[in-house]
DNA sequence: TCCATTTGACCTTT
DNA sequence: AAAGGTCAAATGGA
């Protein structure tokens, strides 16, 4: 851990923490004037405080990781890699956070019996399933379907909520370093056209990540989407919660990988064939607003 | 024949 | 030792 004081690298982070509390207020000023707009969308404001939410913990995960002393909220401290087990839909304590290189987790839903979340842009292979201490219902693993052919890193868990049978949380694991559009990738679901106005939003929002990734790493492209094999038969009813990695494990999280996935989370569900939405799911996380339940 | 899924065994971590 | 994560052989479908 490195110290702030005659430190340049410490010095940047502060900034970086000024520059995102800058985009926070932007985000909100946005948020503000669509709550306002005679044709808004409560999808979007809901992805908005999705990424209003996951700056400002980043921040507070910064400044966290450099003044121990410095109050935080609850939700930002207590929400690191070992507080998981706070989240109800984790009822069973991790063995292996530490080691974990968590990107995101998000909560899905598919109306209508479907098998398992619905498309999220990527292909993937399943190579593992697990009767998990505590849960119902099993955890099912996949690899990305380009591991071998272009050495992709990106894994995924998928398991059915205890409470509700139609919730998948999914947990994302690694960067995708592949490019779906390729010999194994699929169809590239169009644009959001069915709101304009919204998709608009969506794109300055995605280019204000994508700016920001820019100071996490070196993958900072949002991802392309692609066909993902699970449940693609049935989307209708799919609902999606962007869930902030917490900042604990900023010392070795990938941020950038984390604002991928969410934004990879934004793109999927503004597909205009899906009729979704982003959802707060209050016991998600202690410390999410609740703005829109 | 190729590829994805299933599933028991093995490995790693706590 | 227990539990989560991964491997790889077996299996089935296109």
């Amino acid at each position: 851990m490195e110290s702030v004081e005659g430190n340049g690298t410490g010095r940047g982070n502060l900034q970086l923490v000024v520059s995102e509390l800058c985009r926070v207020q932007e985000l909100v000023r946005q948020l503000e004037l669509h709550l306002h707009a005679p044709d808004a969308s409560i999808d979007l404001c809901r992805a908005l405080t999705a990424e209003i939410f996951a700056l400002t913990d980043r921040s507070i995960g910064f400044v966290a990781a450099h003044f121990p002393d410095a109050p935080t909220t609850p939700s930002s401290t207590s929400s690191s890699l070992s507080g998981v087990s706070d989240q109800p839909f984790r009822t069973n304590t991790k063995k292996r956070k530490a080691t974990a290189r968590w990107t995101s987790q998000v909560r899905v839903s598919a109306a209508g019996g479907a098998e398992g979340p619905g498309d999220d842009g990527h292909s993937w292979r399943k190579y593992g399933q697990k009767d998990i201490l505590g849960a119902k219902h099993p955890r099912a693993y996949y690899r990305c379907t380009h591991r071998n052919s272009q050495g992709c890193p990106a894994t995924k868990q998928v398991q059915r909520a205890d409470q509700d049978p139609a919730l998948f949380d999914v947990v994302y694991h690694g960067q995708h370093t592949c490019r779906p559009t390729g010999s194994g990738g699929g169809r590239r679901p169009p644009t959001n056209q069915h709101n304009p106005h919204a998709e608009s939003l969506l794109q300055s929002l995605r280019a204000g990540l994508t700016v920001d990734a820019d100071h996490g790493g070196p993958n900072a492209s949002v991802s392309p989407l692609g066909a993902s094999p699970v449940a693609s038969g049935s989307n209708g009813g799919l609902t999606m919660s962007p869930y902030p990695v917490p900042a604990g494990a900023y010392t070795e999280w990938p941020l950038d990988g984390d604002l991928q996935e969410v934004v990879s989370a934004l793109t999927a569900v503004s597909a205009p064939s899906m009729d979704c939405l982003f959802e707060f799911d209050p016991t998600f996380g202690d410390g999410v607003p609740n703005f829109f339940m």
